[in-house]
DNA sequence: TGTCTAAATAACAGGTTAGTTATATGGCTA
DNA sequence: TAGCCATATAACTAACCTGTTATTTAGACA
């Protein structure tokens, strides 16, 4: 096989579980699992393809917007999650791929 | 099959998480994978059986020694390394059910 | 071009984390 | 039982995190 995966350091691990190490964006990341079940239609953007728009996400966290987006920005400077802008808003969908080699290298190293 | 896994709350999953989000915990429990390998030999308590030493642990971080204990009091709270006591010192091994338990639960939850 | 609005940034407060030094605790051991 | 030594706790500081309100930015569109 020879499959050489590049690990990436120590330093880059702290900082992805920093970011899902918190009620709210893990709370985000499940709600991204199927935005059309946890939000309003939305006029642009597929759900299943771009995902939520920040406003949803915002509100449904109940918190102010500039926290909201916060918390998102932390998720995606970890490349948890995916941001889209469209027409003036800003969609959100999880990036499979990152969570997926995040959680798979919990299991063969923690 | 029916198994029941009364699954943790959220809480106690940022909790775990919190633990771990750290460069010089996720150091300690990469030691205590192999505690010989990393540890100068102790005269109590088995290296394999129970773990290394308090000191030890504390002298390779290279932080003072309440910082030291501090650190290894919050993966004991986590529940992710146990401690046992042995003639003065203090042992601690690594908890490998509840290491697998959160990155399962990662693995499938995430 | 000018206005509207979603999102980002700034500035600040309060709580938490991680480090320090100094001191207390408490179980061995002589 | 007296002292010692490993560990825990206390007290403090600096940095970071999360929330707020106010303001700025920038794209859409009329």
């Amino acid at each position: 096989m020879a499959m050489t995966l590049t690990q990436q350091p120590t330093a880059e691990l702290e900082a992805s579980l920093k970011a899902i190490a918190s009620e709210r964006r893990l709370q985000i990341l499940e709600w991204l699992k199927d935005p059309k079940a946890h939000f309003p239609p939305q006029e642009h953007g597929d759900p299943d393809e771009h995902g939520a728009c920040n406003q949803f996400i915002v509100d449904k966290l109940g918190v102010s917007q500039p926290a909201g987006s916060r918390h998102l920005k932390v998720l995606v400077d970890a490349d948890l999650i995916i941001a889209t802008p469209i027409k003036g808003w800003t969609y959100y969908r999880r990036n499979e791929e990152a969570i997926h080699a995040l959680t798979s290298r919990l299991s063969n190293d923690l």
